[in-house]
DNA sequence: TACGATGTGACTAATAGTGTCGAAAAGTGT
DNA sequence: ACACTTTTCGACACTATTAGTCACATCGTA
Protein backbone atom coordinates (compact mmCIF):
# COMPACT_ATOMS: atom_id res chain seq x y z
CA UNK A 1 0.00 0.00 0.00
CA UNK A 2 1.81 3.19 -1.16
CA UNK A 3 -0.94 6.10 1.04
CA UNK A 4 -2.74 8.60 -0.04
CA UNK A 5 -1.64 9.56 -4.22
CA UNK A 6 -3.85 11.50 -6.37
CA UNK A 7 -6.10 14.57 -6.92
CA UNK A 8 -9.86 13.95 -6.39
CA UNK A 9 -12.14 16.91 -7.13
CA UNK A 10 -15.15 16.26 -4.98
CA UNK A 11 -18.36 18.28 -3.67
CA UNK A 12 -19.29 19.10 -0.29
CA UNK A 13 -23.12 17.56 0.16
CA UNK A 14 -25.49 20.58 2.25
CA UNK A 15 -24.14 19.68 5.30
CA UNK A 16 -20.17 20.21 4.34
CA UNK A 17 -19.39 16.10 3.93
CA UNK A 18 -17.17 15.03 1.38
CA UNK A 19 -17.07 11.74 0.51
CA UNK A 20 -14.14 10.37 0.93
CA UNK A 21 -12.86 8.45 -2.47
CA UNK A 22 -12.57 4.96 -1.81
CA UNK A 23 -8.93 4.58 -2.00
CA UNK A 24 -8.69 6.62 0.42
CA UNK A 25 -11.51 4.91 2.62
CA UNK A 26 -9.07 1.89 2.08
CA UNK A 27 -6.17 3.25 3.52
CA UNK A 28 -8.26 4.60 6.59
CA UNK A 29 -10.13 1.16 7.35
CA UNK A 30 -7.23 -0.58 6.99
CA UNK A 31 -6.24 0.04 10.21
CA UNK A 32 -9.37 1.19 11.47
CA UNK A 33 -7.77 4.44 11.91
CA UNK A 34 -11.47 6.81 11.29
CA UNK A 35 -10.20 9.57 13.28
CA UNK A 36 -8.59 12.01 12.09
CA UNK A 37 -7.55 15.36 12.85
CA UNK A 38 -7.61 18.30 10.56
CA UNK A 39 -5.41 21.25 10.61
CA UNK A 40 -5.38 24.36 8.88
CA UNK A 41 -2.25 24.94 6.78
CA UNK A 42 -1.98 28.21 4.55
CA UNK A 43 -4.67 28.27 2.48
CA UNK A 44 -5.72 24.63 2.77
CA UNK A 45 -6.35 22.06 5.07
CA UNK A 46 -4.70 18.88 6.28
CA UNK A 47 -6.06 15.37 7.19
CA UNK A 48 -3.42 13.93 9.81
CA UNK A 49 -5.12 10.05 10.38
CA UNK A 50 -5.34 9.72 14.13
CA UNK A 51 -1.74 7.82 13.71
CA UNK A 52 0.40 10.36 11.91
CA UNK A 53 -1.16 13.03 13.94
CA UNK A 54 0.19 11.37 17.12
CA UNK A 55 3.91 11.51 15.54
CA UNK A 56 3.44 14.88 14.79
CA UNK A 57 2.20 15.42 18.75
CA UNK A 58 5.29 13.70 20.15
CA UNK A 59 7.37 16.63 18.78
CA UNK A 60 5.85 19.40 20.55
CA UNK A 61 6.87 17.50 23.71
CA UNK A 62 10.04 19.77 24.39
CA UNK A 63 7.79 22.77 24.91
CA UNK A 64 7.08 24.36 27.93
CA UNK A 65 3.26 25.07 28.67
CA UNK A 66 4.95 27.56 30.89
CA UNK A 67 7.62 29.83 28.29
CA UNK A 68 4.92 32.47 26.50
CA UNK A 69 7.16 31.65 23.14
CA UNK A 70 6.41 28.01 23.25
CA UNK A 71 3.02 28.66 24.21
CA UNK A 72 2.50 30.40 21.24
CA UNK A 73 4.00 27.76 18.95
CA UNK A 74 1.88 25.51 20.55
CA UNK A 75 -1.23 27.56 20.57
CA UNK A 76 -0.65 28.21 16.96
CA UNK A 77 -0.50 24.35 16.32
CA UNK A 78 -3.30 23.19 18.30
CA UNK A 79 -5.68 26.39 17.97
CA UNK A 80 -5.93 25.81 14.15
CA UNK A 81 -6.67 22.05 14.63
CA UNK A 82 -10.16 19.66 14.92
CA UNK A 83 -11.22 16.28 15.14
CA UNK A 84 -13.06 14.52 12.78
CA UNK A 85 -14.49 11.16 11.71
CA UNK A 86 -15.34 9.06 8.89
CA UNK A 87 -18.78 8.21 8.91
CA UNK A 88 -20.77 6.35 6.09
CA UNK A 89 -17.77 6.75 4.20
CA UNK A 90 -17.85 10.78 4.53
CA UNK A 91 -15.96 13.13 6.63
CA UNK A 92 -17.79 16.57 8.19
CA UNK A 93 -15.05 19.08 7.45
CA UNK A 94 -15.36 21.20 10.92
CA UNK A 95 -17.01 24.39 10.03
CA UNK A 96 -14.88 26.87 11.36
CA UNK A 97 -12.03 25.11 9.36
CA UNK A 98 -14.60 24.97 6.30
CA UNK A 99 -14.97 28.82 6.30
CA UNK A 100 -10.84 29.72 7.27
CA UNK A 101 -9.75 27.81 4.20
CA UNK A 102 -12.88 29.01 2.21
CA UNK A 103 -13.98 25.66 1.17
CA UNK A 104 -17.62 26.12 -0.69
CA UNK A 105 -19.43 23.47 -2.58
CA UNK A 106 -16.31 21.94 -5.21
CA UNK A 107 -13.18 21.39 -2.96
CA UNK A 108 -9.95 19.45 -4.40
CA UNK A 109 -8.76 16.14 -2.39
CA UNK A 110 -4.91 15.97 -2.55
CA UNK A 111 -3.19 13.03 -1.44
CA UNK A 112 0.36 13.75 0.12
CA UNK A 113 1.30 9.82 1.15
CA UNK A 114 0.64 9.88 5.33
CA UNK A 115 -1.71 12.77 4.86
CA UNK A 116 -3.54 14.58 2.49
CA UNK A 117 -4.99 18.12 2.02
CA UNK A 118 -8.10 19.67 1.54
CA UNK A 119 -8.06 22.72 -0.93
CA UNK A 120 -11.03 24.93 -2.52
CA UNK A 121 -11.23 24.49 -6.00
CA UNK A 122 -10.89 27.72 -6.62
CA UNK A 123 -7.56 28.30 -4.82
CA UNK A 124 -5.92 24.71 -5.74
CA UNK A 125 -6.61 25.91 -9.88
CA UNK A 126 -4.85 28.72 -9.14
CA UNK A 127 -2.46 27.45 -7.86
CA UNK A 128 -2.09 24.46 -10.32
CA UNK A 129 -3.65 25.96 -13.04
CA UNK A 130 -2.43 22.69 -15.07
CA UNK A 131 -4.70 20.65 -13.30
CA UNK A 132 -8.08 23.10 -14.47
CA UNK A 133 -10.05 21.56 -16.26
CA UNK A 134 -11.10 23.83 -18.76
CA UNK B 1 -8.32 10.76 22.24
CA UNK B 2 -6.35 14.17 21.48
CA UNK B 3 -7.43 16.63 24.09
CA UNK B 4 -8.94 20.11 23.47
CA UNK B 5 -8.51 21.13 19.91
CA UNK B 6 -9.93 23.89 18.20
CA UNK B 7 -11.45 27.77 18.54
CA UNK B 8 -14.54 27.83 19.94
CA UNK B 9 -16.33 31.22 19.96
CA UNK B 10 -19.11 31.45 22.09
CA UNK B 11 -20.75 33.72 24.07
CA UNK B 12 -21.03 34.23 28.15
CA UNK B 13 -24.83 34.14 29.19
CA UNK B 14 -26.01 36.76 31.20
CA UNK B 15 -24.38 35.48 34.61
CA UNK B 16 -21.17 35.20 32.89
CA UNK B 17 -21.52 31.56 31.91
CA UNK B 18 -19.28 30.16 28.73
CA UNK B 19 -21.39 27.11 27.21
CA UNK B 20 -18.39 24.06 27.03
CA UNK B 21 -18.35 22.75 23.93
CA UNK B 22 -19.66 19.14 23.14
CA UNK B 23 -15.95 18.08 22.13
CA UNK B 24 -14.60 19.83 25.64
CA UNK B 25 -17.50 18.55 27.61
CA UNK B 26 -16.87 14.97 26.68
CA UNK B 27 -13.40 15.11 27.53
CA UNK B 28 -14.13 16.18 31.34
CA UNK B 29 -16.80 13.67 31.76
CA UNK B 30 -14.42 11.20 30.56
CA UNK B 31 -12.70 11.29 33.90
CA UNK B 32 -14.81 12.55 35.93
CA UNK B 33 -12.95 16.07 35.89
CA UNK B 34 -16.10 18.11 36.72
CA UNK B 35 -13.81 20.46 38.70
CA UNK B 36 -11.13 22.66 36.83
CA UNK B 37 -8.84 25.67 38.18
CA UNK B 38 -9.01 28.95 36.39
CA UNK B 39 -5.68 31.07 36.15
CA UNK B 40 -5.21 34.55 34.34
CA UNK B 41 -2.08 34.06 32.51
CA UNK B 42 -0.90 37.22 30.27
CA UNK B 43 -3.89 38.66 28.33
CA UNK B 44 -5.88 35.45 28.71
CA UNK B 45 -7.04 32.56 31.14
CA UNK B 46 -6.13 29.41 30.90
CA UNK B 47 -8.27 26.40 32.34
CA UNK B 48 -6.87 23.13 33.61
CA UNK B 49 -8.91 20.22 34.54
CA UNK B 50 -8.37 19.19 37.94
CA UNK B 51 -5.78 16.38 37.40
CA UNK B 52 -3.68 18.69 35.05
CA UNK B 53 -3.33 21.22 37.96
CA UNK B 54 -2.35 18.14 40.65
CA UNK B 55 0.94 17.58 37.83
CA UNK B 56 1.56 21.32 37.34
CA UNK B 57 1.27 21.84 41.00
CA UNK B 58 3.51 19.22 41.89
CA UNK B 59 6.12 20.83 39.67
CA UNK B 60 6.20 23.81 41.92
CA UNK B 61 6.99 21.92 45.01
CA UNK B 62 10.68 21.94 43.05
CA UNK B 63 10.40 25.85 43.92
CA UNK B 64 11.67 27.05 47.37
CA UNK B 65 9.18 28.76 50.14
CA UNK B 66 12.60 30.06 51.44
CA UNK B 67 13.89 31.59 48.67
CA UNK B 68 12.38 35.07 47.38
CA UNK B 69 11.81 35.15 43.46
CA UNK B 70 10.61 31.57 43.71
CA UNK B 71 8.38 32.85 46.38
CA UNK B 72 7.15 35.59 43.76
CA UNK B 73 6.74 33.03 41.33
CA UNK B 74 4.57 30.77 43.21
CA UNK B 75 2.63 33.88 44.48
CA UNK B 76 2.32 35.01 40.75
CA UNK B 77 0.56 31.90 40.19
CA UNK B 78 -1.53 31.22 42.97
CA UNK B 79 -2.70 34.94 43.54
CA UNK B 80 -4.30 34.91 40.08
CA UNK B 81 -5.81 31.24 40.04
CA UNK B 82 -9.49 30.22 40.97
CA UNK B 83 -11.70 26.97 41.50
CA UNK B 84 -14.35 26.27 39.09
CA UNK B 85 -16.76 23.98 37.44
CA UNK B 86 -18.68 22.88 35.03
CA UNK B 87 -22.55 22.37 35.86
CA UNK B 88 -25.70 22.29 33.79
CA UNK B 89 -22.90 21.61 30.67
CA UNK B 90 -21.61 25.24 30.97
CA UNK B 91 -18.87 26.69 33.38
CA UNK B 92 -19.07 30.19 35.30
CA UNK B 93 -16.38 32.28 34.58
CA UNK B 94 -15.15 33.46 37.99
CA UNK B 95 -15.82 37.66 37.89
CA UNK B 96 -12.55 38.31 39.07
CA UNK B 97 -10.97 36.98 36.76
CA UNK B 98 -13.82 37.88 33.83
CA UNK B 99 -12.60 41.25 34.90
CA UNK B 100 -8.85 40.66 34.59
CA UNK B 101 -8.90 39.06 31.45
CA UNK B 102 -11.44 42.14 30.08
CA UNK B 103 -13.95 39.12 29.01
CA UNK B 104 -17.21 40.78 27.89
CA UNK B 105 -20.19 38.65 25.98
CA UNK B 106 -17.61 37.34 23.26
CA UNK B 107 -15.37 35.24 24.53
CA UNK B 108 -13.00 32.53 22.43
CA UNK B 109 -12.57 29.34 23.69
CA UNK B 110 -8.90 27.97 22.39
CA UNK B 111 -7.59 23.98 23.10
CA UNK B 112 -4.08 23.32 24.17
CA UNK B 113 -4.17 19.75 24.58
CA UNK B 114 -4.60 18.98 27.96
CA UNK B 115 -5.49 22.93 29.01
CA UNK B 116 -7.39 25.09 26.92
CA UNK B 117 -7.61 29.10 27.08
CA UNK B 118 -10.52 31.51 27.19
CA UNK B 119 -9.88 34.75 25.58
CA UNK B 120 -11.83 38.00 24.55
CA UNK B 121 -13.09 38.14 21.21
CA UNK B 122 -11.25 41.26 20.89
CA UNK B 123 -7.65 40.37 22.01
CA UNK B 124 -8.23 37.14 20.06
CA UNK B 125 -8.40 38.50 16.73
CA UNK B 126 -6.12 41.15 17.50
CA UNK B 127 -3.48 38.45 18.25
CA UNK B 128 -4.41 36.45 15.20
CA UNK B 129 -6.00 37.66 12.67
CA UNK B 130 -6.59 35.32 10.63
CA UNK B 131 -9.16 33.98 12.93
CA UNK B 132 -11.26 37.19 12.24
CA UNK B 133 -14.85 36.04 10.87
CA UNK B 134 -14.37 38.60 7.96
C1' DT C 1 -35.53 39.70 57.93
C1' DA C 2 -35.14 41.96 53.60
C1' DC C 3 -32.32 43.28 49.86
C1' DG C 4 -29.23 43.14 45.98
C1' DA C 5 -25.84 40.68 43.71
C1' DT C 6 -24.49 36.48 42.14
C1' DG C 7 -25.03 31.65 40.92
C1' DT C 8 -28.00 27.55 39.22
C1' DG C 9 -31.30 24.64 36.62
C1' DA C 10 -34.62 24.12 33.19
C1' DC C 11 -36.64 25.04 28.95
C1' DT C 12 -37.05 26.40 23.84
C1' DA C 13 -36.05 27.70 19.29
C1' DA C 14 -32.52 27.78 16.03
C1' DT C 15 -28.54 25.73 14.19
C1' DA C 16 -25.36 22.03 13.18
C1' DG C 17 -24.34 17.24 12.48
C1' DT C 18 -25.72 12.22 11.18
C1' DG C 19 -27.71 7.99 8.80
C1' DT C 20 -29.88 6.28 4.95
C1' DC C 21 -31.32 5.68 0.48
C1' DG C 22 -31.88 5.84 -4.56
C1' DA C 23 -30.32 7.84 -8.85
C1' DA C 24 -26.47 9.09 -11.53
C1' DA C 25 -21.83 8.53 -12.90
C1' DA C 26 -17.66 6.10 -13.37
C1' DG C 27 -15.20 2.01 -13.88
C1' DT C 28 -14.71 -3.12 -15.27
C1' DG C 29 -14.95 -7.43 -17.91
C1' DT C 30 -16.51 -9.81 -21.81
C1' DA D 1 -20.56 -1.73 -27.23
C1' DC D 2 -22.99 -3.86 -23.62
C1' DA D 3 -24.31 -5.34 -19.12
C1' DC D 4 -22.77 -5.27 -14.62
C1' DT D 5 -20.44 -3.52 -10.37
C1' DT D 6 -18.67 0.09 -7.65
C1' DT D 7 -18.53 4.68 -6.31
C1' DT D 8 -20.25 9.25 -5.89
C1' DC D 9 -23.85 12.61 -5.26
C1' DG D 10 -27.58 14.89 -3.37
C1' DA D 11 -31.70 14.87 -0.76
C1' DC D 12 -34.34 14.11 3.25
C1' DA D 13 -35.67 13.02 7.90
C1' DC D 14 -33.80 12.64 12.20
C1' DT D 15 -30.80 13.66 16.31
C1' DA D 16 -27.60 16.49 18.92
C1' DT D 17 -25.83 20.82 20.22
C1' DT D 18 -26.00 25.64 21.14
C1' DA D 19 -27.73 30.33 22.50
C1' DG D 20 -30.50 32.71 25.13
C1' DT D 21 -33.99 33.55 28.61
C1' DC D 22 -36.47 33.08 32.79
C1' DA D 23 -37.56 31.74 37.39
C1' DC D 24 -35.62 30.35 41.42
C1' DA D 25 -31.75 29.54 44.99
C1' DT D 26 -28.00 31.13 47.68
C1' DC D 27 -25.05 34.31 50.04
C1' DG D 28 -23.41 38.27 52.43
C1' DT D 29 -24.69 42.50 54.38
C1' DA D 30 -27.40 46.09 56.26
Amino acid sequence: MNGFLGTYYVNLDDKGRANVPAKFRTILEKDNNLNMVVCVMDDFLIVFPQDEWKLNEEKMNDLSAFDTADRNRLREFYSRADECEMKSGKVLVPSRLRKMAELNKEVVLVGMSRTFEIWSKDRWEKANPEFAEN
